[in-house]
DNA sequence: CGGATGTCAGCTAGACTGATATCA
DNA sequence: CTGATATCAGTCGAGCTGACATCC
């Protein structure tokens, strides 16, 4: 009977408390999918910004930057570097002259949908282990932790392929 | 009928590939529970090392390294910083003369049962939403993707607490 | 010799802060 | 004036690499 704290045992599976699972399942989910995307010439925030452009059409930085949870001061490169490559365009908004209004372009759906495709493969493959089913249970989880902790953020869901 | 990409809507909630829910629900955890150790004037590897040696005995740095996953370079700091506190006590070893062979004290002991009972609070903090039941669901599924991505790694389970 | 160890210096992407100029 | 916007400079912890001297 052990009740306060476990005495050496080298033998021994070491404990840990689940936040540093968390962590380490998502450095490894994320080593994966940011590997995967610079195959594709790209990092994370280029996709997270065009599947927002892509789902909730064009709008200004601020509003990208609210929506992916990526700061604004980082997404001013990230909206470079889109633009750079032709993905999207960066235009002053007339009705309010302070704002940047981002549209992705055809160009940027075509990058958008191989993306989706790779990201897509890479998500089975960190989760290969699981079964469908264990798989949404741990979404549902997942869900509920973050509207948990952001309750006036946005609500997610799992990401849905998206249409051309 | 949704096959490929869905389209504008700016009022369907964010979808968000499994990966970046737990990154950022990882994220969340891992800020308040390097909070709190704050508030006690540790951080996550102190509280780590310190576990790691209560739980398996003195050992090298290196082993020390292999057990919790700190780079060797960055244990350095880390046992240079318990120590000072008196928390660790790093002796060369006379059988092997490369290494440092690295106790925790009494005063360590101490230290590390204030911040297991913390660390446990914060765990509780995190995963405030999930019952009891859904908790073990979780940390079950992550164990299972650890051990997918590291299986020569040690093997884990949820942290229980330390005796004196 | 090859390989492990402890240490140091430095890199990188990412999260975050602060300041500033512009404009509603 | 308050507050939002885009941008830039810079901080900070964390993960990671490379090199080096020492020793097995």
């Amino acid at each position: 009977m052990t009740d306060a704290m476990d005495e050496q045992d080298t033998s021994a599976p070491l404990r840990l408390p689940p936040s540093r699972m968390l962590s380490l399942v998502a450095m490894h989910a994320d080593r994966l999918v940011s590997e995967g995307l610079a195959r594709e010439g790209a990092r994370k925030w280029h996709y997270a910004a065009l599947m927002a452009l892509h789902q909730a059409g064009s709008m200004s930085q601020a509003a990208l930057s609210r929506l992916t949870g990526v700061y604004r001061s980082d997404l001013v490169s990230v909206i470079n570097e889109l633009a750079e490559r032709g993905f999207v365009e960066r235009a002053p908004d007339a009705a309010d002259r302070r704002r940047n209004v981002v549209t992705i372009t055809p160009r940027g759906r075509e990058h958008l949908r191989r993306l989706y495709t790779l990201v897509t493969e890479l998500q089975d493959e960190v989760f290969a282990p699981l079964t469908g089913q264990e798989r949404e249970q741990l979404t549902g989880l997942l869900i509920r932790l973050m509207e948990h902790h952001s309750p006036h953020g946005p609500s997610w869901s799992s990401s849905r392929p998206p249409t051309s």
